[in-house]
DNA sequence: CTGGGGATGGGGCCC
DNA sequence: GGGGCCCCATCCCCA
């Protein structure tokens, strides 16, 4: 007995003495480690003050070569004009007090008709919005000062009324835009820009580069909005749209070509690129892809071919979640505008005109008969998606599809098809389902008489088979 | 051929 | 009666 106990102590001294080992080995690695991270924050930190030196020097030095460079771009280009409303707050003249929507122009859109609504400003005073439409077409990139034209709509700075002057200034005007960008780098750019309320001829740049560097796929999209708060603001502002009229003013509007509209204004406070609630500062990473919305306008539509957004090839630049969110946007705009199409062949207005559809789209300016219909699809445009999926989190513009998508979880059929044992959750599917047993084929290709029972299908047909689409 | 989802229009209900 | 709001049916597309 007394030797287990003799055993024991010896066996406690000896695990107090690993204990202890351990405990120094611990505090060693510990005190060895710290001493490095230390030295790493300390050169870091010196690192940052050269770079915000740096940093500082540069923006002295583009302000003034900013003067000195539009007095002489003006004398020597006069056709040189650049439309820049807000750029007294853009250069952080003002300020900004919300976050920026953007918006990119179609490839091909070269030109913007004058009552084309694109942005919105909610008149609260404090709102503000950035227009910026450039026309880079043929060998003159043309511009246009806003000065002496400002729409009252877009008000000067509240605080400084300042009206900024247009920046052409440039340390390298001519070698800029060579450099190929990702999306991802242009994004960056533009969000250094917001971020430091300020443009020079590098984020002009940005603006003017080719479409073809543009995928929308890539287009960082934080369209989610996900609390019914951000769904009032939102909804709030799109109704004060409504109740302002069209905000954009004939005459205002600018010719494009190589691509770009950018429009930054206030958002909902849930815009941010990360989907989350936010504060409306997203600074510049919530670009939507504008390029579909002018396609169906009636007015546009000629000058706008949508095959120039079809055939850009996808960059292959990883944008996380809201990347392949931005490609499914993209997409279903495109097919929003097949239908379109398909409705005017069919013979539905489409267009604003009739008294039944008075509510026009600011984007598209296609006509609906209440605003509750405009505000839906204009969620088309916006990627405002306020209804949100319990179970797996994805989100749709309308509550109908999110009960629709729903069944997906519970696994409800509700449709059953009386022929067979078949059960469907849409009634759609069913309908389609029962061609299966009809036999019913109404859509013929044209070329060689073979039968379809969904139109999708033949025109699947007639791009292998024949290289043709259907109209 | 099935299944999931985007988008539009119709219609009912309430104020 | 008209407008706002909501639900639903439907068409369409794509994987």
């Amino acid at each position: 007995m007394a030797n287990g106990v003799v055993f024991h102590t010896q066996i406690a001294s000896i695990m107090e003495v690993l204990a202890n080992a351990a405990v120094a080995e611990i505090c060693k690695l510990v005190d060895d480690d710290y001493a490095v991270f230390r030295l790493e924050i300390t050169q870091s930190q010196k690192e940052n003050r050269v770079l915000r030196r740096k940093l500082l020097e540069l923006k002295v030095a583009r302000e003034r070569a900013e003067r000195t460079m539009r007095e002489r771009v003006l004398a020597c280009r006069p056709s040189i004009k650049i439309l820049d409303r807000y750029r007294g707050i853009a250069r952080g003249e003002g300020h900004l007090t919300g976050g920026h929507r953007s918006f990119v122009k179609p490839a091909g859109h070269n030109t913007l008709r004058d009552d084309q609504p694109i942005t919105v400003d909610e008149g609260s005073g404090t709102s503000t919005q950035h227009i910026i439409v450039i026309e880079s077409a043929g060998p003159g990139v043309k511009q246009e000062t806003s000065e002496g034209e400002e729409n009252p709509l877009y008000s000067r700075d509240p605080q400084t009324g300042a009206v900024g002057a247009p920046p052409v200034a440039t340390d390298k005007p001519t070698t800029a835009p060579a450099q190929p960008k990702t999306q991802c780098s242009i994004t960056e750019d533009l969000t250094k820009c917001q971020t430091q309320r300020e443009w020079g001829w590098g984020d002009w740049a940005v603006l003017l580069l080719p479409l073809q560097q543009m995928d929308p796929s890539n287009m960082p999209l934080g369209l989610e909005a996900q609390t019914d708060l951000s769904r009032r603001d939102w909804n709030r502002c799109s109704r004060s749209v409504y109740s302002e009229g069209c905000l954009y003013e004939a005459g205002e509007g600018m010719a494009i070509d190589d691509v770009t509209v950018k429009v930054e204004g206030d958002i909902p406070p849930t815009w941010n690129a990360d989907g989350h609630l936010g504060d409306g500062h997203s600074q510049g990473r919530d670009f939507l892809d504008y390029r579909e919305s002018l396609e169906t306008n009636p007015n546009v539509a000629a000058h706008y071919p949508l095959h120039t957004l079809k055939d850009r090839d996808p960059l292959s630049t990883s944008m996380g979640p809201s990347d392949s969110h931005g490609s499914i946007l993209f997409n279903q705009v495109l097919n929003s505008d097949d239908r379109t199409r398909a409705q005017a062949q069919r013979g539905e207005a489409t267009s604003g005109n009739s008294k039944d559809k008075r509510f026009p789209c600011m984007f598209c300016n296609k006509g609906f008969s209440c605003p509750q219909k405009v505000e839906i699809h204009q969620r088309v445009h916006t990627g405002e998606r306020p209804y949100s999926c319990a179970q797996c989190h994805m989100r749709f513009t309308q509550a109908g599809n999110l009960k629709r998508h729903q069944r997906v979880h519970t696994g409800e059929k509700p449709y059953s098809c009386t022929q067979c044992h078949m059960c469907f959750a849409q009634a759609g599917h069913l309908k389609m389902h029962l061609k299966v047993h009809t036999g019913e084929r109404p859509f013929t290709c044209t070329h060689c008489g073979k039968r379809f029972s969904e139109r999708s299908y033949l025109r699947i047909h007639q791009q292998k088979k024949h290289s043709t689409l259907i109209t």
